[in-house]
DNA sequence: GTCTATACCAGGATAGAC
DNA sequence: GTCTATCCTGGTATAGAC
């Protein structure tokens, strides 16, 4: 049986659901209504609005790391682990109006805090890393074909990744987005 | 010599700029302060918030089917036109802390107008047309290799240079984009 | 921990003088 | 055309009762 979650999880739940609607735009009203609390009580449990969205960055890049280390140690092929991986962007896109919390933040990153700025860099140096190691590995053991080096190829299918979400959640076309990770992974196994 | 610009004029320049920079989250104000003149002022040229904004996508979005046209017309190959598009975004990019006004509005997708949302997808079909047209015309002349359908490339290309200006703004580096353009030329010339 | 109440600021928009 | 003045809404944040 699971634990009832505290109302810092449910804040934190909410949270990240509005953050991956309306990036930095999202406001306590709406988490407040959702939960059936007073915008007020959501300062109890975080000071301010930047300590809230870096506790849901923070949380949710943790979550995504032990993500990826499972695919790492799963034993499955590169191509495998890089359609595993794919999966999780697709998903993320899938349930409605929302996509990459991390891509939204970085389209605000004009507004946004610099704590919350640095943990939307940190994401994807992390992915850059992930990827860059993975693709490395299948272009020794062949299965991979690219030029250059694996941390611009890494960079190249991370902006595909960001931009085919943000593309597709605008034009509501999932479809489109799918086939743009089809062809990412084509261009590379070839 | 050249008119001197219309306070409607200036009022969309500057409200370009401010979309590159901050998507459908600029103000009045910061306009106002700009031109030195009052935001109430602004609603004598444009009503509302919606129509400037539209005003100002549909009028980036001929000039850029001008500049696009250009391109295509100027008799240059495949690849070379390719590149002086890609250049396009580019320079987009460059100057600091701006990127495509769409991608940035595309991000709002779900805060924005639904005419202007529907100005940012007519922007992003422009696009998918044109470059699926050069990536076709490539393909016989043998200068481009891909497979699969030239839409689904050009959709590809397109989320590349999205995604790449969006991670590239929010981590202060250029230098990564112009790397995400190059893989992606490199990628359809081999 | 959660509430009410409120402070404070900034947003877009409108009315009417000049 | 541009101004001042104002309205209304909604944002984050704080104080203090319960």
């Amino acid at each position: 049986m699971t634990a009832a979650l505290s109302t810092a999880d449910r804040i934190l739940d909410v949270a990240e659901s509005l953050v991956r609607t309306h990036g930095y735009g999202y406001s306590f009203a709406d988490i407040a209504s959702e939960l059936s609390i007073r915008k007020a009580s959501i300062h109890y449990h975080f000071a301010s609005k930047q300590t809230l969205t870096r506790a849901v960055t923070a949380r949710y890049r943790v979550a995504f790391a032990v993500r990826t280390a499972e695919v790492h140690e799963s034993g499955l092929g590169p191509l495998a682990q890089l359609e595993k991986y794919f999966g999780f962007y697709r998903d993320a896109l899938r349930d409605g109006d929302r996509m990459c919390l991390y891509g939204l933040l970085a389209a605000d990153c004009v507004t946004v805090p610099a704590a919350v700025r640095d943990e939307v860099n940190a994401f994807f140096a992390d992915q850059e890393r992930w990827l860059a190691r993975l693709l490395t590995a299948g272009r020794r053991d062949g299965v991979f074909s690219f030029a250059g080096s694996a941390n611009v190829e890494a960079l190249a299918l991370l902006a595909g990744l960001e931009g085919g979400m943000l593309m597709a959640r605008s034009r509501r076309d999932v479809h489109g987005f799918t086939a743009v990770v089809q062809r990412l992974v084509a261009n590379l196994i070839r």
